[in-house]
DNA sequence: GGACTAATAT
DNA sequence: GATATTAGTC
């Protein structure tokens, strides 16, 4: 029974897609008439080698001399619009993003991040620094979380035997509720309602280097994960934050996926916990949802 | 002021 | 229903 812990990792990690199979994908929504139009070369890339082999941690600091993709560029309302001028120069701060999909892959990742962290340390903003997935924002992360949370909820009253309110016979394995949150496995750790940083799952998260100074406020642990994440110079996984914008690349340049494609010598260690979170690519899906508006989707190539 | 969560809006 | 946005709080 215990087993079942490290099963459960394992098996969860062999279904990770590896990095070969998630790199690809990206911008191949990006049409030669979308590139033309913005004047994208693809030129090499800009993108850092990324010779980050184990955790996904890195340093989210767009100032670097990289010359990567600033956070955010414009973000044009209307993709399709390139002629309605709106973004094309440069403003656009102020535009909305896309809605983001959150797609099985896109949870998964979100899930791991929040199983490695732990659920206790699993905040908005390191989650999304875990995740590193390029253009995720922090609402976006704080958004999924809250409903994750409410999902892991309703799940723990479920197994709790709970079952006083009309579930009927329900039980956690008829539940067709949440599709996507049922794509990915929850992490019984999760369910158990909030260990803390020393519990014996903590993945990586080298408190050694805690080198932050963080203010005040909230507890350390979560500052003390949150140093963790940002505070690793090596792992750099990918970062870019160019998502939604095909227009504007900051050096007008575009990474290619393939070309991209970032070598990563996943090493398993015996741990269970600590796979390689890769990257992944959004993709931008000109959706007419809401009176016009677009709709992103981060999402990973590979299938789960 | 930043970040978090819960509530509410789209 | 899924996300985004807002509001209150730490």
């Amino acid at each position: 029974m215990r087993e079942e812990h490290s099963n459960w990792f394992s098996r969860w990690e062999e279904e990770l897609p590896s990095p070969d199979e998630l790199m690809p994908l990206s911008q191949t929504l990006i049409t030669p008439d979308l590139a033309l139009a913005f004047d994208i070369q693809n030129s090499s890339n800009t993108s850092p080698p990324l010779p980050c082999p184990s955790p996904p941690l890195s340093n989210p600091l767009p100032g670097s001399g990289n010359g990567i993709a600033p956070p955010n560029s414009a973000d044009f309302g209307d993709s399709a619009d390139l002629g309605s001028g709106a973004a094309s120069d440069e403003p656009a701060r102020t535009l909305k993003r896309p809605r983001l999909v959150w797609t099985p892959q896109l949870h998964k990742r979100f899930v791991d991040a929040v199983a490695h962290l732990g659920i206790k340390n699993a905040v908005p903003k390191t989650i999304m620094q875990l995740m590193s997935v390029d253009g995720l924002t922090r609402e976006n992360v704080a958004s999924h979380l809250q409903k994750y949370r409410l999902y892991l909820k309703r799940m723990q009253g479920l197994s709790s035997g709970g079952g006083g309110g009309g579930g009927g016979g329900l039980v956690a394995s008829s539940d067709p509720t949440d599709h996507l949150f049922a794509s990915s496995p929850v992490p019984p750790h999760l369910l158990h309602s909030a260990r803390s940083t020393s519990d014996h799952f903590l993945p990586f998260v080298p408190m050694a280097t805690l080198q932050q100074h963080h203010h005040h406020q909230q507890h350390m642990a979560a500052a003390a994960a949150a140093a963790a994440v940002a505070g690793h110079p090596q792992l750099q996984p990918s970062y870019h934050r160019q998502v939604g914008h095909f227009g504007s690349p900051p050096n007008g340049q575009f990474e290619h996926p393939f070309l991209a494609r970032q070598s990563q010598p996943v090493h398993r260690m015996g741990a269970p916990v600590h796979s390689s979170i890769p990257n992944y690519i959004e993709d931008l899906e000109s959706a007419n949802a809401n009176g016009g508006r677009k709709v992103l989707t981060l999402f990973p190539t590979g299938d789960d």
